[in-house]
DNA sequence: ACGGTAGGTATTGTTCAACAATCCTTCAAT
DNA sequence: ATTGAAGGATTGTTGAACAATACCTACCGT
């Protein structure tokens, strides 16, 4: 074995590390039962029952609960006292509030780009590149993914991990309010070109045009959304 | 008793109704805790020990680690594995993603100024108004105080009631910081003719003059706070 | 004196079981 | 139809038990 060896061994370890730390119970609890709510198999409103999840996933009351705790946090849950916890169903004014806050952090971030770093102003165009190349396959779940993961590239503009932790869970609350308006297929597809746009605006750096089209995805996206949750 | 009154009365009660519900022990331990931090009376860098906290405040060790989780949510506290938990001690890494998210909320939100309700916007001169009074009368933790409902109420111009309570923790782990530097007395005060000189720009509808006040406080509170963790 | 090792103590991690408090449903009475 | 009471189901809270880990200390060999 040489030192090199030696040494990528235990970069490993400390990458694993991470994984090893994150092993609470409760966290692997968690992380089950977010997907099942981000992919729509626990259905908003939803009551999630202790003793009979408990059972289920083979951990006691104690574990469940902080798992449902965390999930609470990213406000895919709610909690109501004594009565148990429930998928977040969002309705409009969720989204309202929502979109709100979007407008503020992206846009705010948008500003920053000429402070942002390059690696991470790259991001930006990279996620245009993948929903591109997804559309190209059409997948369309990857189209999805990648423009969620473009407004994150935007975000992280702002060079703060507090902020992309927000955002990471206010676009995961999104995806719920997906989920009870029946997830309309396409609905990402139509904002490709507009990321695609932005993106152009950025490297050429006309800010005032990025922030218009970023103005108008979001008066579109939050109407297209309110129009729908409207009828439930 | 009339109609009018009983409505009023209904909503009177419906208004409480939000502090009932609160009543989880957890959560009234949580804040004893949160405000035994944010007042400094436990300093960062101490260790919470689970036996002896919940022998004092007669709760047990589940319900004290549930206050705990509530409270390392607001990142006020950390957890380390098999260690306990910790109040957390914020270093100058901290604080610049701190003020990198406060410059993106805010000034985004001071963009908004135009779409915000009256009332929202007449918040924001009344908290310089109570700054300035607090000025008058030497109550300096008022001028403090004061100066914290300017920024949230900056913030309240978006709408957005997740990005106020974002804010909420933001600040409240800027107080943290403030301790562990020894809280310079008169650090808010520099600040009050800032603050006056930001609310008459936007008074004024003149936005641009605004953002730029508000990023000249940012960039100089930073400093301010980044030089002074720097010799700890 | 120094570094390392082994062992003991204290603290945290996790689960379980029990009981209290609360909510929801059902059903009967007016 | 509304009210009230009983009952069952679910959540809230506690205490205890044991495992796992970290921390401290005394000891040992060099």
């Amino acid at each position: 074995m040489t030192s090199v060896d030696a040494e990528d061994w235990l970069r490993a370890l400390a990458e694993e590390r991470g994984d090893i730390d994150r092993s609470s119970t409760a966290e692997r609890v968690a992380d089950k039962l977010r997907a099942g709510v981000l992919d729509g198999d626990i259905k908003p409103g939803q009551q999630l029952n202790e003793k009979a999840l408990g059972d289920v996933l083979r951990v006691s009351r104690n574990t469940l609960r902080e798992a449902f705790r965390l999930l609470t946090h990213e406000r895919l849950l709610v909690h109501e006292y004594s009565k148990g916890v429930f998928v977040r169903k969002p309705d409009w004014r969720d989204i309202v509030d929502l979109y709100a806050a979007r407008r503020v952090i992206e846009i705010g971030a948008l500003h920053r780009w000429p402070n942002a770093a390059d690696e991470v102003k790259r991001a930006v165009q990279e996620a245009v590149d993948l929903g591109l190349a997804s559309a190209g396959e059409k997948d369309w779940t990857g189209v999805g993914t990648a423009n969620i993961r473009f407004h994150q590239a935007v975000t992280a503009l702002a060079g703060s991990a507090r902020l992309d932790e927000e955002m990471k869970r206010l676009l995961a609350e999104l995806r719920l309010a997906f989920h009870v308006m029946g997830d309309p297929r396409g609905f990402h597809e139509d904002y490709l070109a507009l990321n695609q746009q932005i993106s152009a605006h950025l490297r050429r750096d006309e800010l005032r045009a990025a922030e218009e089209a970023m103005s108008d995805y979001f008066d579109r996206a939050e109407k297209h959304l309110v129009t729908g949750l409207r009828g439930e």
